[in-house]
DNA sequence: GATTCTTACTTGCATTTTGCAAGTAAGAAC
DNA sequence: GTTCTTACTTGCAAAATGCAAGTAAGAATC
């Protein structure tokens, strides 16, 4: 349960997602990040508390869902919801900004700007036909 | 100068403005926040340690001016430039997913969706011919 | 033109969040 | 069955944020 700073919803989501970590790992899932050790192996360094406390929240609110393979084995895949999918314009956007505005930054990967919220959500599968 | 965690165009931008106030910042003066009281009066209840470096802050990554429109007068105004105005799409983007995603948010004005960047930045006030 | 009010802050300290380094537990590889 | 990899937890340090009170200077009031 998360408590609302007030109603307004760019501070609603921000008390969601407006933490130093969330939106960038959001980000990694969006760009193919599945497992604890790819989150680990993004450029910015998260530390492994902070990541396993953060996991736990964006599941908590819905944002990602967590899927072990197999039954006890120790390698964890996750995977954006469609309610976390459904964050990526506003990623996209922050990305733009970034781009157009800050001295020097890498540019987003094409597949990134060209990503849509309905390619992901687990359970719901783009069905080929 | 910010220290960026790394050159991704999200991470550094929200280097700059993920912190947990700068966007409703830049929020409330979309909606028509000009002052230092404007900006208390919000409903999320900043500090005023908090506000004062933050619009510091704010104001040295230029995203706004501070004009004091008298010399000496106590009574500042802020604005926002050109660049802190570029940031108004990923706001929007943030709203609409507290609207669509989060129960009983409140429904952001009309007016807050229907502006454009455009529509501010401070020293170029758009032309009425 | 002195008192009061308002605006825009600063300061000091408590609390919360984040960061770092080390340790652990369990399945997978050899 | 020992070693490696993955996925964490724990303890403590540091940084960010929050709260309450104080301050300084212009503006309004008398």
């Amino acid at each position: 349960m998360t408590h609302y700073r007030s109603g307004c919803p760019i501070a609603s989501t921000l008390d969601i997602v407006g933490d130093k970590w969330s939106l960038l790992l959001l980000r990694a899932m969006v760009v193919g990040a599945t497992s604890y050790s790819d989150f680990l192996a993004a450029p910015e360094k998260i530390s492994t508390n902070i990541l396993a406390e953060r996991l736990r929240r964006l599941e908590a609110a819905g944002l990602i869902v967590r899927v072990h393979p197999r039954h006890g084995s120790n390698r964890g895949v996750y995977a954006l919801t469609e309610r976390g999918a459904a964050l990526l314009p506003a990623l996209q956007e922050l990305a733009r900004w970034g781009e157009a505005h800050l001295p020097d930054r890498w540019a987003a990967p094409e597949r990134f700007y060209a990503a849509r919220p309905e390619d992901f959500g687990a359970g719901r599968e783009p069905s080929s036909g």
